[in-house]
DNA sequence: AAAGAAGTTTAAGTTGACTTAAACTTTTGT
DNA sequence: ACAAAAGTTTAAGTCAACTTAAACTTCTTT
């Protein structure tokens, strides 16, 4: 469609407006990609030359709907290869990053969309990201809190995880972890955060890492 | 694993390899790769400090056995995607080429084993090409003619189509011509080479196009 | 309010993959 | 066998995406 980096920026500039508002700022971005602010003060200029994004020398970026447009269908590219390659193809949810990552930029709409046809148009990836249409259409917001805010003594579904991290994703298949599973928070720690928690029949600890990183929601009361 | 460039070159050299001796020409590859003879002379030199080619000026490329690793695992990340697109996704012989041109450069070797499991170990991609092994073995070769070297009133089995014409694939399609299917020779015209074959109950013309790019079997008699 | 820290931009340079133009080598046809 | 054609290389330049170093702006803190 467009080249690899164009499409990161707009992709990871998308992902940053789902979460918060205003510009974004470079030194984000720098971190991100690994790259020296200088690249990416650069490579914001370019950006803006081509009206994917609104720059402002010292304030940050800002998609345009341009931009938008195009960072949305990468963030769809990457959620139905995560779930294909977990769901079809069996690869575990932590290793299924990385290979959309590089698929994501080598793939046709056609193919993105046969894709979803072949999951039933699935509304979330395998870590409870949300996947926006071929229309543009995101899922219905699911009000979910951080583990870390959570209540001692109450039970609540795991919505969502953070999957930048494989390592942190292999420890979380390993004690049970998954998106949907039911968890009861035990006791927390006032002096690290660190959060203990059962799973089913077993109990395991969470440390600060992790509770700020897994998204849950609260069990409707049925009694 | 290397850059999309490197990776094409290589796998291009490859299947030149593949089909005749010696060294190959500038020319053909600036051809393949629609860029100019003086990009594909720059591009040669720097494949050659790497040692994944012999090259000297004037005379040509030829692989290295280091060369040869990755374009023959090009070749097959190429051909197994294209049977994957083709038999498990349903898309029509003539767009997997296009679609497996980017995404061999995007796969690990882990996704390509798991496809090559799921397609139950391979031996032919759509086109009728030999797909390589995880270990580099091809399957045992079989010996076709080119159908215009056909004898009228003999009868054949498709065994392989060339690939790069999406239109020609197309009008193939149409007429009922895939691997493996059963022709008959009827006739062919001095003149202009075409020939007339029969599929199944129906006779088509094949223009000199065609019949030097379709590779039959001849059949062993049963009586 | 001013200084230092944190973050950003500019300037100059590098690299890979291209281009055009000109010089060169090899092949081909008579 | 030799001239013209065909193909190849070299030289010089471009462009995107980086780098480092230096200059600059903004934020934080006292």
């Amino acid at each position: 469609m467009f080249n690899k980096v164009t499409e990161n920026y707009l992709k990871c500039l998308f992902e940053c407006q789902e979460n918060q508002e205003g510009y974004i700022k470079p030194f984000y971005l720098s971190r991100i990609f690994q790259v020296t602010p200088a690249a990416v003060s650069d490579m914001l200029k370019r950006l803006a030359e081509d009206a994917y994004i609104e720059y402002q020398p010292y304030k940050g970026a800002k998609l345009t709907e341009k931009g938008k447009k195009i960072g949305q269908n990468m963030v769809r590219r990457h959620r139905i290869w995560e779930l294909y390659l977990h769901q079809v193809l069996k690869f575990p949810w932590d290793v299924v990053h990385e290979e959309a990552e590089r698929l994501e930029h080598a793939s046709s709409d056609q193919l993105i969309d046969r894709l979803d046809q072949e999951l039933g148009f699935p509304n979330f990836d395998p870590h409870g990201e949300p996947i926006p249409s071929r229309s543009g259409q995101f899922p219905p917001p699911i009000k979910s809190v951080v583990l870390s805010d959570c209540v001692v003594g109450k039970s609540y579904h795991v919505h969502r995880v953070e999957d930048h991290d494989a390592s942190f994703l292999q420890y979380l298949e390993q004690i049970g972890v998954f998106i949907g599973v039911l968890i009861e928070v035990i006791s927390r720690r006032s002096f690290d955060g660190a959060m203990s928690i059962k799973i089913n029949t077993h109990q395991e600890i969470i440390t600060s890492f992790g509770t700020c990183r897994i998204f849950v929601q609260e069990v409707k009361d049925e009694t």
